[in-house]
DNA sequence: GTGGTGTTCTAA
DNA sequence: TAGAACACCACA
C-alpha cells in the first residue's frame, strides 16, 4: 500500500452542479496534481477535459468510479488562487462550477473528444455481414481511421452506431477514443542558403544561373534582404517577404531549393505581436495629475480600493501608466480592465509606447489560438517575455495571474462589465475587487461618471476617493445646447430626424472642417415597419419584439434571437401594400445625412459595421485621420474614445434612454450623455453638444447641461433609498422560463408566494418583462431586495431551497429557473 | 409491431 | 450538455 490519493474530484465543462469523483489509476498517481487537466469518460461514449479540483482517498459509497484516462499537463494550468476565485464566482453569482470553468479557460485548452474507428486487419468473417456493415468495412479499408461523424456521412446513414456496435462485438473493428487538440502552433516558413557558401562559391552559383534569369534575380533579392555577406548574422528572410521583394513565383523559389542552393526552415510564430515598439518613456504629469496620483498612493496605504473620479480628458490614462510602471518595477503583474474591445485600440498604442512588449491584450475578437497563447504566457510568467500588463475585457479576470499587484477598472460605471448570458452572470468590476483581495493587490476604479453604487461606497469610506476636475491641455468643457423637437415638430421644422438647430450647427461645423459625431442608440435602418392603413407591425415569431428593418441586406431582423426574414410586401392583417418604415436606426440616419450633405464623408459605427475583426480599428483610424466628416453610431461612440478634431456631438433622441423602464435609466442616461459630450472639444476651441429631446425640462437633461454629477448622484441616491434599490439593497432577480405561458405564470405565483412567507415585503413580482418571450419561451421575473447588511449567502441558500421545492411539484418540474445576482 | 418524435433522466 | 431511455402517437 502506498499513501497516494486514490480518487480525484474533477470539474467538468458542463452545466452540472458539483464535481465528479474518478479513481486514479496507478500510473497516474504520482503525476496528478490539483489544477492539472485530465481526460475522463462520462456516460457511455463521451470524454471531457476536466480540471482536478481535489485529491483524496474517500471512496464514494453509492456509485462505482471510473478511471481517469490520462493527465494532459506537466504543470497545473489553474493555480490555487484561480480555484478560490472560481469558487467565489460560483457561490456569489449562483453559477455551477462547470460554467465558471467553461467561461474561464479558452476552449483550445479544453480538448475535444472524437470517437475514431479503425479496421482490424486480421478479421475474418464467420457469418455473412449485413450490407451496411460491409460498406463500413470498405470505407475503413481505404482510410486509416475515421470518425463516426464522417462514417455517417460516407454511408449516407443517419446513425451507424448500431452497425459499429455489432462490428465491435464481432471483433472486426477497434474503437479508439482520440483526443484531438484544436490548438496548433502557427509556423512561419523562412528561407536561407543551403550551406555556408563562400563569397566565391556564391559568385559561381550566380554565374551558373545565367540562363535562369528569374532564379538569379531571386537569389540576388535573397542576398540583399538577408545582407548575407555584409553582416555576421544574416537577417531572417521569410518566404513571403522574399517572393514579394523579388516579384517571383513560388515555383522559382522551389527550383532553387531543389538545386540545393536555398533551403526552407520553419519557426514557431507567436501569433501575438511581440515586435519591439520604440519605447517612449513616461510623460510628465501636470500638477493636478501629480496631486491625484499622490492622493491615490496615500489612499492605498489604508484602502484596498480607490475610486478615481476624473472628468473626461483629465488625463486618467497617464495616471494609470505611472501606477503600472511602479508595479512593473516591483515585478508585479497588472490587470487593466476595459468595458469593451472597442476601447483597446486607442489605449493599447499608448501602453505599448511605454511598456513595449510587456503589454498583452485579451478579448473575445481574438481567435482561440491567440487566447491560448496569452493564457500560457501569463501562466508561465517567464521573466524575459511575460506580459506583465494585461489589457482586457471582463473575461480577463480569469487569466492565470500569480502575482497581481494592481487592477485598474477603467470606465467602471459601464454595464458591459456585467455578464448576462451565459452563466456565470458575474460583474467584472466586483469580481476584480475580490480577485485583488486574493492576491493582496490594490484596485483602482476610474471614470468620469461613477456608478451610483461606487460613489456611494467612496462616500461612506469603503473606497478611497480621489477627484480630478481639471481637463488637461486647456480644453474647455463643451457648450451644451438643448433642442426641443416637440416644438420643432409642431412648427413642422424638422428635417427628417434633424432639428433646425442641429442642421445649422452641422452645416457650420462642416464649413469649419470640424468633425461631427451623431449618437443614436438604435442600430439597423428603421426600428420597425408599419402598415399605413391598419397599423400592423411585423413581430418576431419567437420573441415578443418588433422586427428591425435592415436596408443593406433588405431583411427584417430580430435583435434578440437573430431571426431574419424578408420584409412582407403586403400587410398580414389587411393585405394592403402600404408597408412603411418608422423611426430611425443608424443605417437610415447615415442615408439621410447623405441626402442633406451630399459632399460629407459619413461613417457608421454599430454592431453591424464592426463585426469583423479589424473593422473597428479601421473606422477609428479613418476618423482620426479625418478621412470622415461625420460618424454616426450607437453607444459604441460614447465610450472613452478621444478624437482631436470633433467640433460637434449630436444626441439625436435623448428620450429613448430616459424612458427606459429601469431604475438605473436616469443614471445611465446621464452617464451616456456626459460621456458622449466628452468627445467634443478641441485644443483651442470649445466644442458643442446638441441634445435633441421632447422633454427639455427633464431634470437629467438639466444635470447634463450643467455637467452636475453630484446633483444627479444625490437625487438618484434619495430615490434609491426611498424605493429600496442599490446601493442600499442587494438585488437578486429570479427568472422563470417555460414554453407554456400559463404554466410559467402559475409557477412564478407559487414561488413568489412561498418566498413572501420568508422574505415578506422584500419580494416583488412576479412580473412579465417588457420582452416576455424570447426564442419561444415565456419569461417571468421575481425580484428580491435584501438589506445590504443581511447575509446574502443565507438568502441565496433559501432561494435555492425554495426553487427546489417548486421543482418537486410534478407539473412545475420542467420550468427553468435561474438567478441573476446584482442584475443590470 | 414499428418508426418517428418529443420529453425526461442521468452521468462519477 | 448530450446521449439513452422512455413515453406517446400514428399507421400498418
Amino acid at each position: 500500500m502506498n499513501n497516494h490519493p486514490k480518487f480525484a474530484d474533477i470539474i467538468l465543462p458542463l452545466p452540472l452542479a458539483g464535481v465528479f469523483t474518478y479513481s486514479i489509476p496507478g500510473e497516474l498517481q504520482t503525476e496528478l496534481a490539483i489544477g492539472k487537466r485530465v481526460v475522463v469518460p462520462l456516460g457511455s461514449k463521451k470524454m471531457y477535459t476536466g480540471i482536478v479540483q481535489s485529491l483524496h482517498s474517500n471512496a464514494p459509497d453509492d456509485y462505482q468510479t471510473k478511471d481517469i484516462l490520462s493527465c494532459l499537463d506537466h504543470f497545473p494550468i489553474i493555480n490555487h488562487i484561480q480555484l478560490k476565485f472560481w469558487d467565489w464566482i460560483s457561490q456569489y453569482y449562483q453559477a455551477v462550477l462547470g460554467d465558471v470553468y467553461k467561461a474561464a479557460v479558452p476552449s483550445g485548452l479544453k480538448l475535444e473528444s472524437q470517437t475514431k474507428i479503425t479496421l482490424n486487419e486480421a478479421f475474418m468473417a464467420e457469418k455473412a455481414l449485413s450490407k451496411s456493415e460491409d460498406q463500413i468495412l470498405d470505407i475503413l479499408g481505404n482510410s486509416k481511421d475515421v470518425s463516426i461523424a464522417s462514417l455517417n456521412q460516407a454511408t449516407g446513414l443517419k446513425n451507424t452506431l448500431p452497425q459499429i456496435k455489432s462490428l465491435l462485438e464481432k471483433g472486426a473493428v477497434f474503437v479508439e477514443e482520440q483526443i484531438s487538440s484544436n490548438y496548433k502552433e502557427k509556423k512561419q516558413e523562412y528561407v536561407c542558403l543551403h550551406s555556408d557558401f563562400s563569397e566565391e562559391q556564391i559568385g559561381d552559383i550566380l554565374d551558373g544561373l545565367k540562363r535562369a534569369k528569374k532564379q538569379q534575380e531571386l537569389l540576388y533579392s535573397y542576398l540583399n534582404l538577408s545582407k548575407h555577406y555584409f553582416e555576421d548574422i544574416p537577417e531572417k528572410v521569410s518566404s513571403n517577404d522574399l517572393l514579394q521583394a523579388s516579384n517571383c513565383s513560388r515555383a522559382i523559389l522551389k527550383s532553387l531549393v531543389e538545386k540545393n542552393i536555398l533551403k526552407f526552415y520553419f519557426e514557431k510564430l507567436d501569433r501575438l505581436d511581440l515586435s519591439e515598439t520604440p519605447l517612449r518613456g513616461l510623460k510628465q504629469l501636470n500638477q493636478h495629475q501629480e496631486k491625484a496620483i499622490h492622493e491615490i498612493r496615500e489612499n492605498f496605504e489604508e484602502q484596498n480600493c480607490v475610486l478615481l473620479h476624473g472628468v473626461t480628458s483629465s488625463g486618467k490614462t497617464e495616471i494609470y501608466i505611472h501606477l503600472i510602471e511602479e508595479q512593473i518595477k516591483q515585478g508585479n503583474q497588472v490587470l487593466y480592465l476595459l468595458p469593451e474591445i472597442a476601447l483597446t485600440t486607442q489605449i493599447i498604442n499608448r501602453l505599448k509606447s511605454v511598456f513595449g512588449n510587456k503589454v498583452g491584450v485579451y478579448h473575445s475578437k481574438f481567435n482561440d489560438a491567440e487566447r491560448v497563447e496569452i493564457y500560457n504566457n501569463v501562466l508561465e510568467n517567464k521573466s524575459d517575455k511575460a506580459y506583465q500588463v494585461i489589457l482586457g475585457v471582463r473575461s480577463s479576470v480569469f487569466l492565470p495571474f500569480s502575482k497581481l499587484g494592481l487592477i485598474i477598472v477603467d470606465e467602471e460605471h459601464e454595464n458591459t462589465y456585467k455578464q448576462f448570458d451565459p452563466s456565470p452572470r458575474y460583474h467584472a468590476r466586483d469580481a476584480a475587487l475580490y480577485l485583488a483581495n486574493l492576491h493582496g493587490a490594490k484596485t483602482l476604479l476610474g471614470t468620469a461618471t461613477p456608478a451610483v453604487e461606487s460613489y456611494y461606497n467612496a462616500q461612506t469610506g469603503k473606497y478611497g476617493l480621489v477627484e480630478l476636475f481639471k481637463r488637461h491641455q486647456e480644453i474647455e468643457m463643451p457648450e451644451i445646447i438643448v433642442a426641443d423637437i416637440k416644438e420643432a415638430r409642431r412648427k413642422k421644422m424638422m428635417k427628417s430626424i434633424f432639428s433646425p438647430e442641429l442642421m445649422a450647427h452641422m452645416t457650420e461645423s462642416l464649413e469649419n472642417k470640424e468633425q461631427i459625431i451623431l449618437f443614436q442608440n438604435r442600430r439597423g435602418y428603421a426600428p420597425y415597419l408599419e402598415c399605413k392603413s391598419c397599423g400592423w407591425v411585423p413581430h418576431c415569431p419567437n420573441c415578443s419584439v418588433s422586427l428591425t428593418y435592415h436596408r443593406h441586406n433588405n431583411l427584417l431582423v430580430c435583435h434578440y434571437c437573430g431571426h431574419g426574414m424578408a420584409p412582407p410586401n403586403n400587410c398580414d392583417h389587411c393585405r394592403s401594400t402600404g408597408m412603411e418604415d418608422r423611426g430611425f436606426g443608424t443605417e437610415k440616419i447615415e442615408e439621410e445625412l447623405l441626402s442633406y450633405f451630399p459632399e460629407a464623408r459619413v461613417g457608421r459605427m454599430d454592431l453591424d459595421t464592426t463585426r469583423k475583426k479589424n473593422a473597428y480599428e479601421k473606422l477609428i483610424y479613418k476618423f482620426e485621420k479625418q478621412e470622415l466628416d461625420i460618424l454616426v453610431g450607437t453607444q459604441m461612440v460614447s465610450k472613452g474614445l478621444d478624437f482631436d478634431h470633433v467640433g460637434l456631438v449630436g444626441i439625436l433622441n435623448a428620450d429613448s434612454m430616459l424612458n427606459y423602464p429601469d431604475f438605473r435609466a436616469y443614471e445611465r442616461s446621464f452617464q451616456m450623455m456626459a460621456q458622449v459630450s466628452g468627445r467634443a472639444g478641441r485644443k483651442k476651441k470649445r466644442g458643442k453638444v446638441l441634445i435633441q429631446t421632447y422633454t427639455p425640462d427633464h431634470e437629467i437633461i438639466k444635470n447634463v447641461v450643467k455637467n452636475d454629477y453630484f446633483e444627479m448622484y444625490s437625487s438618484q441616491l434619495s430615490e434609491r433609498k426611498e424605493y429600496i434599490y442599490p446601493p442600499f439593497y442587494r438585488l437578486i432577480n429570479i427568472s422563470l422560463k417555460h414554453k407554456n405561458q400559463r404554466l410559467v405564470n402559475e409557477a412564478a405565483n407559487y414561488l413568489a408566494q412561498s418566498l413572501r412567507k420568508i422574505f415578506g415585503i422584500r419580494v416583488f413580482g412576479p412580473q412579465s418583462p417588457v420582452i416576455n418571450r424570447i426564442q419561444n419561451s415565456f419569461i417571468v421575473n421575481i425580484l428580491l431586495k435584501i438589506e445590504k447588511k443581511s447575509s446574502p449567502a443565507k438568502a441565496k441558500w433559501i432561494l435555492n431551497q425554495q426553487a427546489n421545492f417548486l421543482k418537486e411539484i410534478e407539473k412545475f418540474k420542467s420550468i427553468q429557473i435561474h438567478f441573476d445576482v446584482d442584475p443590470m
